[in-house]
DNA sequence: ATGCATGAGGC
DNA sequence: CCTCATGCATA
């Protein structure tokens, strides 16, 4: 089965540890008190995160999809967006941003976590720390246009002070890191591959499925709604992530009933009734189940997304009408 | 580097 | 519910 068990909520009691490097902004010579240490010690309790485990999430009060910014106009991609001089909001701008930026945190022999958590220390008003992966995302273009953007600012900061301190070094003893006792861990349901694919060929038909679409394919994919739900919220926003590559603006591009009905079709029974197939393989500690294996995927056709919706529509009608 | 998830806001 | 920004857990 498909095992999402986390635990809900849970905050340890924090403290959590001293951290080790306080100031990484000057990961050479770590250490110069100057930066400061993130949090631990004495450190105000002020925190709202809500994550799981200890680390910030910063986003402070007010606004939250303006990020850490604000959020420019940004339209996807037309070709000529000689419009705006605005070049922080230039795609090419942010694209070659995060390659120096890259280059130099290598240079810098700064690791993406060390960036992130870095970034507390630059005491910039809001700005607190952020995940290994959101700043190899930023390094990767993969977050959103906006997000680049804001993000952008910040992390320029960080690089240069990281670089003036690198020039004067320093010397110090180091931080102690005393590692916090353990928490629990949130699960992560993994989605096999024959689910994936038919969850991937209904998307490029109907990327917004409704709360019945989605209960049904749940159902036949023997899979949680919430599951299912996530997985298209998730799509969603991998699609749009940084636009580049040129425009694909927001088509709605409707599926009618019968493509719909035609790939949900496809999709059944990939997993036989009943029995608690564990689809998603335990990661980690077994606490899983025994193995068993699904059918393989039913799909009719192999084809790639953009042609699906050329030749399926026939199909459908025939096939399924909904 | 990425997949699945949470949560704040906005409707 | 969705969108967005983010992150833990993983591969």
């Amino acid at each position: 089965m498909i095992k999402t068990n986390y635990k809900k909520h849970f905050f340890p009691q924090m403290g959590h540890h001293g951290m080790e490097g306080l100031d990484m902004l000057d990961p050479l010579t770590s250490s110069s008190m100057t930066t400061l240490a993130p949090m631990g010690e004495g450190a105000p309790p002020h925190h709202q995160l809500h994550g799981y485990g200890a680390m910030n999430h910063v986003m402070n009060h007010h606004h939250h999809a303006g990020g850490l910014g604000h959020a420019p106009p940004a339209h996807l991609g037309h070709p000529a967006a000689a419009l705006h001089p605005d070049t922080d909001t230039d795609p090419r701008e942010l694209e070659a941003f995060a390659e120096r930026f890259k280059q130099r945190r290598i240079k810098l022999g700064v690791t993406q976590a060390d960036v992130g958590k870095a970034l507390a220390n630059l005491k910039l008003p809001g700005v607190g720390a952020l995940s290994q992966s959101t700043i190899c995302r930023f390094e990767s273009l993969t977050l959103s246009h906006n997000n680049m953007i804001a993000l952008k600012p910040i992390l320029q900061a960080w690089l240069e002070e990281a670089e003036a301190q690198a020039k004067n070094k320093r010397r110090d003893p180091d931080a102690p890191s005393v590692l916090p006792a353990g928490e629990k861990k949130r699960k992560r349901t993994s989605i096999a591959a024959p689910e994936k694919r038919s969850l991937e060929a209904y998307f490029a038909v109907q990327p917004r499925p409704s709360g019945e679409k989605i209960t049904a394919i749940a159902e036949k994919l023997d899979l949680k709604k919430n599951v299912v739900r996530v997985w298209f919220c998730n799509q969603r926003q991998k699609q749009k992530r940084m636009n580049r590559s040129r425009a694909a603006p927001p088509r709605h591009h409707h599926a009618t009933p019968g493509q719909e009905q035609y790939f949900l079709d496809s999709c059944e029974r990939v997993v036989p009734r009943h029995a608690a197939a564990a689809t998603s393989r335990a990661t980690s500690h077994g606490v899983d189940a025994p193995g068993v294996h699904r059918l393989a995927p039913r799909l009719a056709l192999r084809l790639a997304p953009g042609l699906a919706l050329r030749l399926a529509p026939g199909l459908a009608r025939g096939l399924a009408v909904g």
